[in-house]
DNA sequence: CGGTTGTGTCATCAA
DNA sequence: AGTTGATGACACAAC
């Protein structure tokens, strides 16, 4: 039994390791179409793992443990990586061709390679320096992965150093199209694209190998950062190349000269307001619940709580919170405290500032509005548009109510989501090991054959069972067959008919001069001690699985009766035989029942009766018999059954972990692209606010941001017009948006 | 001694 | 209609 128990556990343990290892790397596709033919039909139909067949087949094994569970739980496996396809394609952020590119991205590492090593090479530095810098801070942070990821977060607002020359040509063009199209087409979702765009190289990268994550997060900083040098290096002196083009149909000319950063930073103010459409908030609710009840279920419970556990000051928090409140902040110069400088989209999350999270908590978060400390506050808006007029010099409900009700949920979702990634993700798809999971493939394979070379009907005894039983039964039962045969066929028949049906069992069983012979050989095959001496764990079965045996095999096993056993062992066997016997085994004993109860149990209906019809059985002997092939079978059944329901709980709580770590994975796409999504709006309103300055009236003054504003055309100009005009085109952007939601 | 676990058995349903 | 498998429920033994 113990055995039996750990062969069961060790089992279903290595393949659940095997599984969530294999869960990292395999596709699906390939084991369908070759290693597991019969996969593709399971999923594609009823799964045949549940089948009766089968598992009556694989349940008459040696122990039947440890082999039909891994069917079934490939089974399930491949059903539960279905169902987690689904639900990535869920897209919970309403993404268009989210789902398609990154699975592109995800199966070619080699074409991004050029893109992404080297923003991974400048994450790696980034991400390096940041952890000199907030080390004392994350001092929990014990896994690498972790490390990287909470870098790769606190990268959300700092960006990585400059090391501008490790950009590759592809990134500088990258970076190039990407200005371009935030310039030209000044549109949410262009800017949406882009996010996913870099996303997606993230997220391959962080697919090529979990280990680089901290890489692959903090490489889009770098990118970032690359563009932000990019930036830099045009709005210095002169005027973006990219520009122009757009700026020629500006109704004002362009002086060339650098604006004061008052009129920048009011400017600014106002772009940062991001709108939070209704369906933002309604997101985050959701990720905020789901977060909850990530918490709830204790997954990884050591990481989630070290990480759930961060100091408040904190950087990924810190940075959440502070780079959002200081746009919202329409003090001029609090806003230029804060951002230091126009130009600079990034300052504001440059290692300096996070060395000092709580100092600029302290000094930002006072003057901000309570409720306005998100990046979902600057990330909500993704209608550039509405980026486009700024409507808090109007004073519209939509310019204060609205971008300040998710802010406090998107506080607290995007920490959770931190959280919940690092703890899920980490925990989860580290340390995947191909080797191992080959090595893990191999011993799959090897039960699997296991289960196949035993899977076969009741009627045709396995090897793996006939070592076990049929050969010690073979002399057990022929000796019940041969010598009970011969001598029950006519004796058992005709005479113990009438007092075995009166008799009680036990009384028929110590009344009637039963051969040992009988009791020992007849039922229990591997009662020889010899062979029980070889199958130690069958001591410890308290029931006897002689049931289990093919009839083939029991009619094989026509040995004579070992004779030349002694008296004393014959009686200590039967003793230690009438132990083993199950209830049924005593009641046919005691009812002279004349075969098996093997063959009663395991004969097709078919040689069942031929065997009943070749003995004249009394009524209650046939009733008996009946009994026992009905307890028999009920019992393998009952067996089947509690190892399928085992199997099925198993293989619940492995598409639980697969649902969490995608859910986890989604999280982080999700920050991926809020954190993009807001590096674009810095971005967009850095421009903006350059362009703005730049423009002077007729007189030589620059306008006034409360009274104008830019305004992206569809065709990639840009007009000034009057804010009023702004604001209303601005509320229309809103309102669609959530009208195409109902 | 009570809870847990494993097992056998019965009743029942469905195929 | 009988057989068989599946499964919930129960009892019992072992731990």
């Amino acid at each position: 039994m113990l055995s039996l128990k750990k062969y069961l556990t060790e089992g279903l343990l290595q393949f659940t390791i095997l599984l969530s290892l294999i869960g990292v790397r395999v596709d699906v596709d390939t084991y369908l179409t070759s290693q597991l033919p019969p996969l593709r039909e399971i999923i594609l139909g009823p799964s045949s793992a549940y089948t009766q067949t089968q598992f009556h087949n694989l349940r008459n094994t040696l122990d039947g443990y440890g082999i039909h569970p891994k069917s079934i739980d490939l089974d399930n496996y491949f059903t539960a990586r279905r169902l987690l396809s689904q639900v990535r394609a869920l897209d919970r952020f309403q993404v268009p061709t989210t789902e398609v590119n990154a699975w592109l991205v995800h199966r070619d590492p080699e074409g991004s390679v050029s893109g992404s090593q080297p923003s991974s090479g400048l994450a790696l530095e980034s991400s390096s320096g940041l952890q000199d810098v907030t080390g004392p801070d994350n001092g929990v942070r014990e896994s690498e992965t972790e490390q990287g990821f909470s870098e790769d977060l606190e990268d959300l607002g700092a960006v990585a150093p400059p090391v501008s020359g490790d950009l590759t040509k592809e990134d500088i063009d990258l970076i190039d199209i990407l200005w371009r199209q935030d310039i030209d087409l000044g549109a949410g979702r262009e800017v949406f694209d882009y996010s996913h765009r870099q996303k997606e190289q993230d997220v391959d990268k962080e697919l090529r190998d979990g280990g680089e994550q901290a890489d692959t997060w903090a490489g889009e900083g770098a990118e970032a950062l690359a563009r932000d040098l990019l930036v830099d290096g045009e709005t210095g002196e002169s005027f973006p190349a990219q520009f122009p083009a757009n700026v020629a149909s500006i109704t004002e000319a362009v002086p060339s000269e650098s604006e004061p950063p008052a009129l920048q930073n009011s400017l600014l103010s106002p772009l940062l307001t991001g709108t939070e459409s209704p369906f933002d908030l309604e997101q985050q609710w959701q990720d905020l619940m789901s977060i909850m009840e990530m918490q709830a279920m204790e997954v990884n419970t050591s990481a989630s709580e070290i990480l759930y556990n961060a100091p408040p000051g904190d950087p990924l928090s810190t940075n959440y919170s502070l780079a959002p409140n200081t746009p919202i902040n329409q003090n001029v110069s609090l806003h230029q405290a804060s951002l230091g400088g126009c130009s600079q989209d990034f300052s504001l999350f440059s290692p300096e500032v996070e060395n000092l999270p709580v100092a600029n908590s302290s000094t930002l978060l006072p003057l901000v509005p309570s409720n306005s400390t998100s990046l979902n506050s600057t990330f909500s808006s993704t209608n550039l548009a509405g980026l486009f007029f700024p409507p808090q010099l109007n004073g519209t409900a939509n310019d204060t109510a609205g971008p300040e009700l998710p802010d406090p949920l998107g506080g607290l979702l995007d920490e959770a989501m931190l959280d919940e990634i690092s703890l899920m993700d980490l925990a989860i798809e580290e340390g995947f090991n191909p080797v191992e999971a080959s090595q893990l493939e191999e011993e799959f394979d090897s039960d699997s054959g296991l289960s196949l070379d035993s899977s076969h009907s009741p009627s045709s005894l396995s090897s793996s069972e006939g070592s076990s039983s049929s050969s010690s039964s073979s002399s057990s039962s022929s000796s019940a067959s041969s010598s009970a045969s011969s001598s029950f066929s006519e004796e058992g028949a005709v005479g113990y008919s009438s007092d075995s049906e009166t008799l009680d069992l036990e009384e028929a069983e110590g009344a009637v001069g039963y051969q040992p012979e009988y009791s020992k050989f007849c039922r229990m095959s591997y009662q020889d001690p010899s062979q029980l001496s070889c199958l130690p764990y069958l001591e410890h079965v308290g029931h006897n699985h002689t049931y289990n045996m093919a009839p083939s095999a029991l009619d094989s096993a026509d040995l004579p009766p070992p004779s030349t056993l002694k008296k004393g062992s014959k009686e200590k066997q039967a003793d230690f035989l009438d132990k083993q016997m199950s209830r049924d085994e005593h009641r046919a004993r005691a009812m002279k029942i004349p075969f098996t109860n093997d063959k009663i149990i395991n004969l097709p209906v078919e040689e069942f009766n031929e065997l009943l019809s070749k003995y004249q059985l009394s009524e209650a002997q046939l009733s008996l018999i009946r009994d026992i092939r009905r307890r028999g079978k009920n019992k393998m059944a009952a067996q089947n059954c509690r190892k399928r329901k085992l199997d099925t709980i198993l293989n619940l709580e492995r598409d639980v972990e697969d649902l969490q770590r995608d859910k986890a994975r989604l999280l982080r796409e999700k920050v991926e692209f809020l954190r993009s999504l807001r590096q674009m709006k810095q971005k967009v309103q850095s421009l903006y606010q350059e362009v703005f300055g730049r423009l002077r009236d007729e007189n030589g003054r620059p306008y006034s941001p409360s009274q104008y504003a830019l305004q992206y055309a569809g065709d990639g100009s840009v007009l000034l017009i009057p804010r009023t005009m702004a604001d209303q085109q601005a509320r229309r952007q809103e309102r669609k948006p959530k009208d195409r939601r109902k």
